[in-house]
DNA sequence: GTCTATAGGCTGATAGAC
DNA sequence: GTCTATCAGCCTATAGAC
């Protein structure tokens, strides 16, 4: 029962060269780090997943927590590059906000299920060792919406609401329905309740307009579209 | 050097009656559990912090897993308690809804800073081990503000928005913002930039008028008070 | 009730064969 | 590049003296 197990690798002739090792890690780390947290996976866990042994780790990335890293770093960078696109656009303020909601519902539901989980417990724990080319991606995104809500209020459109409260609540509402929609999913099917968790579409179109009533001036509740 | 060392409980002359071990047990792993997560602390610094030895987190609560539910559960208790006792109120839902932001912000500021980081630290490791008995304290914040929105849409000062969609952005918005403010603080200062992190009182106004505004049936953007 | 001492398991990292 | 084998370190929990 011993003799000649076929190595797990080889299934679907998967390609095997170093790039592909390194693949295979991030791809395994980015899932288990998202679903249990830095502490809650050991390497043995993602090696397996991987199909690779667990030194490879340290020879692809020299430790647990450069892999975690690299894992972090690539994935925000994507979102705070669609979020810097849409912040230079010239239309009006709460359209581009409006805008910004659906690209981040978009780009985290579709792209990267993951993402907000891997933050949110990154900054839960202090931050403690966030390294310094990590720590201006969320500072980036602070500015590009702190700047549309800014140019809002000083064309009017918007009452004259504080942009960095306003983002804290509007990233937050967001960062806190994605982090925890796993969670109420299973809730609700550990208790057998008939009800199916909200829908990501339904909450983003939600905060659309709670922003859209909530920071419009008086009289300008109504969007006029260009 | 090494003899007679004071032991360190007798500092201040504690009682150290077994309900003082308990009650220093709780005290020092809430603190510890919320600044470095379940998996952050070893036993040995919660025993360490409390002044009493690793052994007695055993003898008194039957091993780590159980203090920590204790403490979150005791914690969660009194939260649930005085929201629920908001959503019976008869006034107004509007006003109702912005006291119970008020609520919410000033417990969790002043008698539990670090109620948010332990909650959603919980509920991103997927609730994995979440004892029933613990999962429906979130159920019954949820009917509360659920209940009060869908008074204010029958009774007509609010939009006909979703009440379970405003339920989570309203507690996302707030749970995110307290729990994520140690990280912003510690950032701030890290980088020696001379802002400092937005007032939870500032936040909690914030949110109020962003709901307040952002709910409102058309035309009744301003309060009418009793 | 509280302590010391220790058992027993799991972790991340590496040395060295291939 | 990739593997096997192994290390030292840390963790939780418990046995047993006081």
């Amino acid at each position: 029962m011993t003799v000649s197990v076929p190595p797990i690798r080889s299934r679907r002739a998967r390609r095997r060269d170093a790039a592909g090792t390194r693949e295979a890690l991030l791809a395994a780390g980015t899932e288990l780090f998202a679903e249990r947290g830095y502490e809650g996976v050991p390497v043995s866990a993602i090696a397996q997943k991987a199909g690779v042994n667990k030194a490879m780790i340290n020879y692809h990335f020299g430790g647990k927590r450069k892999l975690y890293l690299a894992i972090v770093s690539a994935t925000f960078s994507e979102i705070v590059t669609s979020v810097e696109r849409l912040a230079d656009s010239p239309r009006p303020a709460p359209d581009v906000l409006r805008e910004l909601i659906a690209v981040v519902g978009e780009t985290v539901t579709q792209h990267h299920p993951h993402f907000c989980t891997m933050m949110l417990r990154e900054v839960l724990s202090g931050g403690k060792h966030v390294e310094r080319e990590l720590i201006d991606k969320p500072v980036r995104i602070l500015s590009a919406v702190q700047g549309i809500v800014a140019r809002g209020v000083r064309e009017g459109a918007f009452r004259p609401v504080d942009p960095l409260l306003t983002h804290l609540s509007l990233v937050g509402s967001l960062v806190f329905f994605f982090a925890t929609q796993r969670f109420r999913e299973r809730v609700l099917a550990d208790r057998r309740i008939a009800m199916k968790a909200p829908d990501a579409a339904a909450y983003v179109k939600h905060i659309q307009d709670l922003l859209a009533h909530g920071l419009a001036a008086h009289g300008a509740s109504r969007r006029r579209r260009a």
